[in-house]
DNA sequence: ACCTGAACACCGTTCAAGT
DNA sequence: ACCTGAACACCGTTCAAGT
């Protein structure tokens, strides 16, 4: 943790924060109270110092974000993938999401930024390159890579907030009130679902959508195996 | 506009505000200037009051939120669907979709509170009884309006941070930049697509992906139609 | 019952000055 | 070159008082 060296030859004052000291300590705010709890003063508290001394080593905030963004990427374990390019591209979103599951705070900057640190890219380029393996063109595998960050974006993005309800709010949620009492005559189905909705929304159904989704963007050799000289 | 009648028996002094008229000025702000610069200081001056009289009215500013979803929801158009259940499907999340689009503001009220107001339940429902009557069960038909939703405010999520952030910065994205130089031994598929990924990823692909989605969820008549009795 | 004013406990960021 | 202090221009919300 030695973070500046005091380099003798360097003109001026020697550094007493560092980018990887003030990402440290940000992370660890994150980690314990969530990222609603990353200020700059609040974070410039922590580390003993002014809110202004950070702006020396970061340009904003967002750029700080940023950061913890890299560093978690880096830091990221790389599941061993199947060799079946089908499952391996299943493997690839999944362990994607699996991964922004564990810190949900991360999607929202992923997607106030664009999406991925450069580390991740890692699950971006096999979900592409197994797309153009089960036969897709390198456009369509483009195609198909997106209509899967957006569902995966999608899972995170409703999850994270529903999540973040149950923690702060204890009263039932504007949509459970509104289930309870939906009028039969001009919403049949969900009048007939009612209560259960739910129950069946609290499911976790991230995989069998992704199947279906996969099935739908990838073309089909048919439910036969080995038709086509596998 | 007559907002409340002074109705002589009411004891107290007559109200100067109302829910209504709250309502319509925060829709004003919103579709001028955007949901970020809607505040309840700037509210209450535009009103010609204070912050702490809209409190009186509202019990916070995610009440306030929900009431602009509700009247959003309210007002929006239920376009003519067809008749067939897949095909009826497909409209129904693509018009949900084309509404959500044009005020994607309203896309995070929606993430960060549950999902649908009471009047915008038209969609759900439509989408849900279209699935049943492809054949999946009312169980799975949830299942798959919530793949589809995820997949709608994914898509809605990105295209409203993309397009915030066009709007109020011009430098290269971050991911631009990640894309420009690119590792070709460890990420080829990535760096051979290079620059064009940026031209890719601008093209809107939601109801193609859509139909993959929707193609996967339901089950297969065959592509040879007619075979069971329609 | 409805509204006001002052205050609390915060934000991110700029600017001018210090070492 | 690096850091500090004071200040600017904001937030949402509470509390006590006025009419």
């Amino acid at each position: 943790m030695s973070t500046a060296s005091p380099r003798p030859g360097r003109p001026g004052r020697p550094p007493r924060l560092s980018r990887a000291e003030i990402v440290t300590t940000a992370r660890r705010i994150v980690d314990e109270e969530g990222v609603g709890k990353l200020t700059m003063r609040r974070l410039a508290k922590e580390l003993g110092s002014t809110p202004m001394a950070l702006y020396h080593h970061v340009r904003d905030k967002e750029e700080l974000l940023l950061l913890l963004l890299e560093d978690f990427a880096g830091r990221a374990a790389r599941p061993r993938l199947p060799a079946d390019p089908r499952e391996r591209l299943l493997a690839a979103a999944t362990a994607m999401r699996d991964l922004l599951a564990q810190c949900p705070w991360l999607v929202e900057v992923l997607t106030a930024d664009d999406l991925l640190a450069p580390s991740a890219l890692w699950f971006v380029e096999h979900v592409v390159d197994a797309a153009v393996e089960c036969g897709l063109t390198p456009e369509q595998a483009v195609g198909a890579y997106r209509s899967i960050w957006y569902y995966t974006a999608g899972e995170l993005v409703v999850r994270a907030t529903a999540a973040r309800r149950r923690a702060t709010d204890t009263r039932p949620t504007y949509r459970d009130r509104v289930f309870a009492d939906l009028d039969p005559a001009s919403l049949p189905r969900l009048a007939a679902l009612g209560p259960r909705w739910a129950e069946l929304t609290a499911e976790d159904t991230y995989a069998t959508g992704l199947r279906a989704l996969v099935d739908g963007l990838l073309p089909h050799r048919g439910t036969v195996r080995g038709t086509d000289g596998e």
